[in-house]
DNA sequence: CACGACTCCTGCTGGC
DNA sequence: TGCCAGCAGGAGTCGT
């Protein structure tokens, strides 16, 4: 499941192939994703140099540019996407969306459980981040700016248990399920915990942790890159080794307790019942 | 405002 | 062995 680390290690080995490449021809099959894939694309796009390839949160955001257009391909992932280069002409299978016809080799965007998004935001750069998807979007984790201090003024007027909390992209974004139990089991906190009665200390190992493990997934992505963005088959999400996620009634790796599964706003979350508090 | 429930979609799993 | 209900999940939207 894309997560923050998943489309940040697709950014980055997207990036040597796509970046400077002129977009020749763009195909979509399938124009209902969770929302309508505009059809403009296939006017606006061919003739456009793709100039960057950022991440914000776990959108992807290709700035694209011709004399006369300017704007930005918005694309998430949902959590079947995946983007791939294939060679020119070949067959589309079953839940390939759209193409992207460059130079030397076709990319592709396929996702079975049509979660994701493909949009257009004409303007600079810059303008993207005025789209109602990415204006409401939170802090980055990874920043600088995301301080234990950050957190906690944060989490004041929240009452909730924390990790519902830190799966709101409108706080935090690039957290999903996975990596929300993971950082908490870091941290040594309880999910069940409420969001405005963790003190500034464990905010600041929270933050750390949240870090630590987005980090560490990262760096084990890097090493897959190829597998995925080079895909000449199935290949799935990388995954680091999960410490407590989805081991319900398996032995805690820290202490001698249990993990255990429960259920927080219609997601499973898991933990250590004895070393989390 | 904060927060939970519901929703989209398909593939996989587990129970019978 | 086969079938199907139920679950999985990101995030917008809606209702409380």
């Amino acid at each position: 499941m894309p997560e923050l680390p998943e489309v940040e290690v697709c950014r980055r080995g997207l990036l040597p192939e796509l970046e400077g490449g002129v977009v020749q021809q763009v195909v979509i099959r399938a124009p209902k994703l969770r929302q309508t894939i505009p059809t403009e694309l296939s006017n606006v796009l061919p003739g456009c140099r793709i100039v960057a390839i950022r991440r914000r949160g776990k959108y992807l955001l290709l700035d694209c540019m011709r004399p006369g257009v300017e704007g930005s391909l918005i694309i998430h992932l949902g959590m079947s996407g995946k983007l791939r280069f294939v060679p020119h002409g070949q067959a589309p299978a079953r839940h390939d969306h759209v193409d992207w016809v460059l130079a030397g080799q076709t990319l592709r965007f396929t996702d079975p459980r049509r979660f994701g998004v493909v949009l257009w935001q004409p303007g600079p750069p810059e303008q993207v981040e005025t789209h109602p998807l990415l204006a409401s979007q939170g802090i980055e984790p990874l920043s600088d700016a995301f301080t234990g201090a950050w957190l906690h003024a944060a989490c004041a007027r929240r009452s909730g248990p924390i990790k519902p909390v830190l799966m709101d992209s409108h706080m935090v974004v690039g957290i999903g399920n996975i990596y929300a139990s993971e950082s908490l089991f870091r941290a040594g906190i309880s999910p069940l915990r409420a969001a405005n009665r963790i003190s500034l200390a464990r905010c600041e190992t929270l933050v750390r942790a949240i870090r630590e493990t987005l980090s560490a997934a990262i760096a084990a992505g890097g090493s897959t890159i190829r597998d995925y963005v080079h895909s000449d088959g199935s290949t799935g999400w990388f995954q680091i080794e999960a410490a407590v996620y989805d081991r319900d009634g398996k032995p805690c790796v820290r202490c001698d307790g249990v993990v255990r599964q429960i259920r927080q706003a219609g997601r499973s979350s898991y933990y250590c019942p004895s070393c989390q508090h």
